[in-house]
DNA sequence: GACTATTTGTCCGTATGTATG
DNA sequence: CCATACATACGGACAAATAGT
């Protein structure tokens, strides 16, 4: 074993160098938010590159959500605070593409909603509960309104869950997954005929789960938060697809 | 209320407009993996741009891990298979960018392993339970041998259970996940003294998990792979911060 | 408000290395 | 080996947009 370990000799592109010197700027830090990169003639000068090599390396830096640039602007592009957009992107490139069923994006929205449940109701605050208590006021007050701000109202009491577990892969992780799902079944929901009865049924399976959450019973939070999201988006997915769902129901 | 809902006039870039043309004929199924691009001196007649539009537009596609190209192909740019490969890039800078601890890491692979486990005790075949056997078998010889194949055939059972689960997002997740965690602590892992007893210890935790996900007991296997990553990673994860992974230990 | 300087967005022409037949 | 077609990279040019005077 062991011998030279050569690395294969890749023909690393011009505008790739580029972008991994300024991608690892930005991230050791040497580039913070709002910090503005020199212009495009100076970069093609610092890099000793020609300016469509530098342009083209802006626009990977663009995709990847690391920077943004205007037309005009004299300060050269911005580099941006990271957002889960880029991977809000890839995620919903995945589902469209990748064949990725309903069934399972509910089902990781299960699992997610029920994580975050279990962790809120160890570490939630005074402050939090107070948000999801605000929420779920909303929901009823829209139920009279609008499907839209019944949803928007559902969104936030969710946000507010995950944000007091406190992790932060997981607010991401809901975030995406919750906007792809609606994507798919929100004419659906809004269609329905029994709309208003689906609403004030969520309602009360989501003080359910919030009386779960304040009482610091985790378990319960999440295997309530399971069945709530079941009972809410089951009749969606093709029946054949339901057992996959039921399984995390015990 | 109401009126006209318009919407705010963004200049948006030729280069975007390709972008956004090729990118629906790949997600409409018009362009499938594997086919080809029309060569750039096309692509600038077909959109009526000039040749450095179209290579930023295939930058951007590049990017976004849609498309391949290498220089002297006479067959044009290749339309990829999606690969979780985007994924895995954002959610990497997401971690190294957006401050995400280790804990947080940690815990969502305990959410994750978790759910997988669940799943798979209720849904797995004989053939991926065999998997999971080979898998451990490999650990238990890997022990003698070196960690980074003990660190293989673990992941060969993670992966083979999070195959098990059915979820395609759960895979991927864990795949990402994984690979960024044991980046931040592989070097620790390798470098520890009692690096054997901790192998060992290692196995007979996942043995416990394997005979509950054969024995469909999945709640028990989602609390025995909970436990175990958190033996496995916790003394890496600073003193502060170990009651948020405890919490998921009920 | 208008003018000017600078920057980005876009286009064109050209040279070079590479892959295919 | 040669010819062709391609991607890569360079340099120059002009219009549109922006900021400061």
């Amino acid at each position: 074993m062991g011998g030279p370990r050569f690395e294969p000799v890749q023909a690393v592109r011009a505008y790739e160098r580029v972008v991994e010197q300024v991608e690892e700027a930005i991230e050791r830090g040497v580039l913070t938010p709002g910090q503005r990169l020199p212009s495009e003639r100076d970069l093609m000068v610092q890099f000793s590159v020609s300016r469509s090599t530098v342009r083209e390396a802006l626009r990977v830096l663009q995709a990847r959500g690391l920077v943004r640039s205007r037309p005009g602007d004299p300060n050269g592009a911005e580099v941006l605070a990271f957002s889960p957009a880029t991977l809000h992107k890839s995620m919903s490139t995945l589902a469209r593409v990748s064949e990725l069923s309903l069934a399972e994006l509910v089902q990781f929205r299960m699992v997610l909603d029920a994580s975050a449940n279990l962790l809120a109701a160890r570490l939630r605050t005074e402050e939090q509960l107070a948000e999801m208590d605000a929420a779920i006021a909303r929901m009823r007050e829209a139920v009279e309104e609008s499907y839209e701000s019944f949803s928007a109202a559902d969104v936030a009491f969710h946000d507010a869950v995950a944000r007091a577990s406190g992790n932060k892969l997981i607010q991401i992780c809901t975030d995406v997954v919750r906007s792809i799902v609606l994507d798919l079944v929100s004419e659906k929901i809004a269609g329905a005929s029994d709309r208003k009865a689906l609403m004030l049924e969520s309602i009360g399976h989501h003080e359910e789960v919030l009386a779960a959450v304040r009482a610091g019973d985790g378990p319960l939070a999440a295997r309530l938060a399971r069945r709530t999201m079941y009972d809410y988006y089951a009749v969606y997915v093709p029946e054949g697809e339901r057992p996959a769902l039921l399984a995390l129901l015990e």
